[in-house]
DNA sequence: ATCATATAGTTAAACGCGTGAATAGTTTAA
DNA sequence: TTAAACTATTCACGCGTTTAACTATATGAT
């Protein structure tokens, strides 16, 4: 690729991501804010869609320390909206669920940002859309093994 | 569009975004976290490219209360990073700027990120990134709308 | 010209989230 | 059995955010 075009797609990626990101995540806000904060939004829907959440696979799929984690189960656990369960095998291990509370909850905020996502993914042919995610989850897997580069060194 | 596809579509996108944005601003934290926080980075970079920048326009463009940009910038203004000169016919504004220094951490911080963004964009061919970027764009300007529209209410 | 209203920016308190270091408790392996 | 490794937590501290109150300045209707 020309250096001059590399350095121009560049710059518009570094803006628009950064564009997109912070009206997306006002959005998200904007639909869930009495509920939850989008952190706790993703760690609820992560434990929801994991089998056998454990705070290390948390802090991991989030590229956060472990004590990260701990801070913000805490506070929904305080709210009973999570709870732990030690493992009986390996007792070092912490197994994290959603309440009956907690789950209904996630329902609750996932459909707003359901029919949030929905609102502009229809915007686009289906044909833009998917070509679009298709190359998103590529870049996804690029940067994960770029993650995994880096802490190989 | 079929009901059962933007289903799948919202799930993909939310999943993929959120994976993205994740470790996008983990790797550009490894990069520059010794000079500047991300956030900061972003208030510099703002600044650079802007004439005649103020409070306002930073908690305009990043979506945030204006006493949010004046906690960053005072960290800022502590390093000597920026300056702050008022407007001489409406001593309300504050204009910001970059010293001396802080272009230099600006230059220094950009070209990181920039080689950064250029390792993960040289990975795919010229026609499918620029197809990414385009709609990419086209998503920006459309959340654009939603949040003018949302305020608008 | 004055006075109410609006605007730009700041401050302060409180909260959520992040790091790094220290700690407790529990395997695991030499 | 003892040392090393691992899981999770706590603590101290910093950054970024919101809300509310405040200062200072400008504007506009009367």
């Amino acid at each position: 690729m020309d250096k001059k075009i590399i350095q121009e797609l560049i710059d518009r990626y570094v803006s628009v991501s950064f564009d997109v990101n912070k009206k997306a995540e006002s959005l998200i806000k904007g639909q869930i804010e009495e509920d939850l904060t989008v952190d706790q939004h993703y760690i609820i829907r992560y434990i929801q869609n994991s089998k056998e959440c454990t705070s290390s696979e948390l802090a991991e799929a989030f590229d956060v320390n472990k004590s990260a984690i701990t801070a913000i189960i805490n506070r929904l656990a305080d709210r009973g909206l999570i709870e732990r369960t030690r493992d009986e095998k390996d007792r070092r291990v912490v197994y994290l669920t959603l309440s009956d509370k907690g789950i209904d909850l996630h329902h609750k905020t996932q459909e707003k940002v359901h029919l949030l996502v929905e609102s502009f993914i229809t915007q686009f042919d289906e044909s833009e859309i998917t070509a679009f995610i298709n190359t998103y989850e590529k870049l996804a897997q690029i940067l994960t093994t770029m993650k995994k580069e880096e802490v190989g060194e």
